[in-house]
DNA sequence: CGATTTTGACCGGCGC
DNA sequence: GCGCCGGTCAAAATCG
C-alpha cells in the first residue's frame, strides 16, 4: 500500500546535482531525469517479491578523473530515507584519487615492526588501498528495492559473502557479497529496510566481466540494449532484472507486461524478445515452499510472454 | 574436501 | 587526536 510513499521518501532531490550519467549511459538511451529516479512498478500485495524501485547512481564515480569532488554535496541526505541512507550515500571517490592513504598507513606502521607481519600488513594495505581507491571511484552502482522474503535475491550470478555488518538504526544487518568469478570484482550489498522489513535493498557495484553462469549468453547481457548502453553496465542490470521479472510473470500476465513497459520506458535493456528462461537455484525452493505455488517448475506463464523458440533455445 | 558462510578484527574516512 | 562508522579481511566453522 504505502509503497508509493516510501519510494517518494527515498527519492531525494538531486543530491548529486547535475551530475552526468556514467559514460555508458547516455541521456538518450537512459532517460533518468535525475540520479534518483525511480520506477514504481507494482503495488499488488500478491507477490512475495516485488520490484519496488530502481536506482542508478554514483555516475560521478565513473568519470576518469575525479579529483575535485565536493564530498559534502555527495554525502547522503540522511533525512530523506534512513532505511536507504546507505544506498543513497554516494561515497564518491576520495578527494585525492591517488595513493595517499597507503603511504600514510605505512608511516603509521613504521615504529611497530613485527617482522613478517609488518610486511604482510604493508602489502595488504597497499593492495587494499589501491583496490578501494580504484573501485570506489570507478564502479557504477545500482540499487534495487524489492519486496522479498529472502534477503539474497537470485540474479543469475554466483556470489560469495565476505562480510556482514550491523546497520546503524536498523535491526537488520547488511550483507556484503562479491562475485565468485575470478577477475570479476562486482560487489553487492543487501540489506533490509528498517521501516518496512519486507523490503530488501540490493545495491550492485561494478560490472561483470563475464556472462552470467546461469543464463549464459543470449539473455539480457547486451542482447537488446538500447544504443549507448554498454554491455558491461547492461550486464549489471540484466543480471538483476530477471529475478524480479520472473516472479512477476508468474503472477499475472498483465502485470508482467506492465512491468516490462515501465522498465522499457526507463531504458532498461529488456524487451519482449528477450529470453526469460531463468534458472532459480536456491531460493526457488523457498518460494515454492511459501506463498508461491508450483509455478516455477515449468515455463508456465513464461510462454505467454516469451516466444516458444526462445524458451527452447537454451 | 573444496566452497561458502560466519564473525571478530582491522583499516581508512570523516566529523568533532 | 579521538571516536564512530562503513567496508573488508581472513581464520574458523559450516555446508554440500
Amino acid at each position: 500500500m504505502e509503497k508509493k510513499e516510501m519510494l517518494q521518501a527515498v527519492k531525494t532531490e538531486d543530491a548529486i546535482g547535475s551530475s552526468p550519467f556514467p559514460n555508458s549511459f547516455t541521456s538518450n538511451s537512459y532517460p533518468f531525469s535525475s540520479v534518483f529516479d525511480f520506477c514504481e512498478v507494482e503495488k499488488s500485495s500478491l507477490g512475495f517479491m516485488e520490484l519496488l524501485g530502481v536506482q542508478e547512481f554514483s555516475p560521478l564515480l565513473d568519470l576518469p578523473q575525479v579529483s575535485t569532488m565536493p564530498s559534502s554535496a555527495l554525502k547522503d541526505p540522511s533525512e530523506t530515507a534512513k532505511e536507504c541512507s546507505e544506498v543513497l550515500n554516494q561515497q564518491p571517490a576520495t578527494p585525492n584519487s591517488s595513493s595517499i592513504s597507503s603511504a600514510s598507513s605505512e608511516a603509521l606502521n613504521d615504529d611497530r615492526h613485527k617482522g613478517e607481519q609488518e610486511e604482510q600488513q604493508k602489502t595488504k594495505k597497499q593492495l587494499k588501498a589501491k583496490k578501494t581507491n580504484q573501485k570506489r571511484q570507478k564502479e557504477p552502482r545500482f540499487a534495487f528495492m524489492t519486496k522479498s522474503e529472502v534477503d539474497h535475491l537470485e540474479d543469475g550470478y554466483r556470489w560469495r559473502k565476505y562480510g556482514q555488518k550491523a546497520v546503524k538504526n536498523s535491526p537488520f544487518p547488511r550483507s556484503y557479497y562479491r562475485c565468485t568469478s575470478a577477475s570479476c570484482n562486482v560487489k553487492k550489498r543487501v540489506e533490509r529496510s528498517f521501516n518496512d522489513p519486507s523490503i530488501v535493498v540490493t545495491t550492485y557495484e561494478g560490472q561483470h566481466t563475464h556472462p552470467s553462469p546461469v543464463m549464459p549468453r543470449s539473455t539480457l547481457a547486451g542482447a537488446s540494449l538500447p544504443q549507448g548502453i554498454s554491455t558491461g553496465s547492461a550486464n549489471t542490470f540484466g543480471s538483476l532484472m530477471p529475478g524480479n521479472l520472473f516472479l512477476y510473470q508468474q503472477r499475472n500476465h498483465q502485470q508482467q507486461q506492465q512491468l516490462l513497459n515501465t522498465l522499457q520506458s526507463l531504458g532498461f535493456p529488456y524487451n519482449d524478445s528477450t529470453p526469460k528462461n531463468i534458472a532459480f537455484p536456491r531460493e526457488r525452493r523457498l518460494r515454492n515452499a511459501g506463498t508461491a505455488p508450483a509455478f516455477l517448475s515449468d515455463n508456465g506463464l513464461l510462454q505467454d510472454i516469451v516466444p516458444s523458440h526462445m524458451l527452447k533455445e537454451e
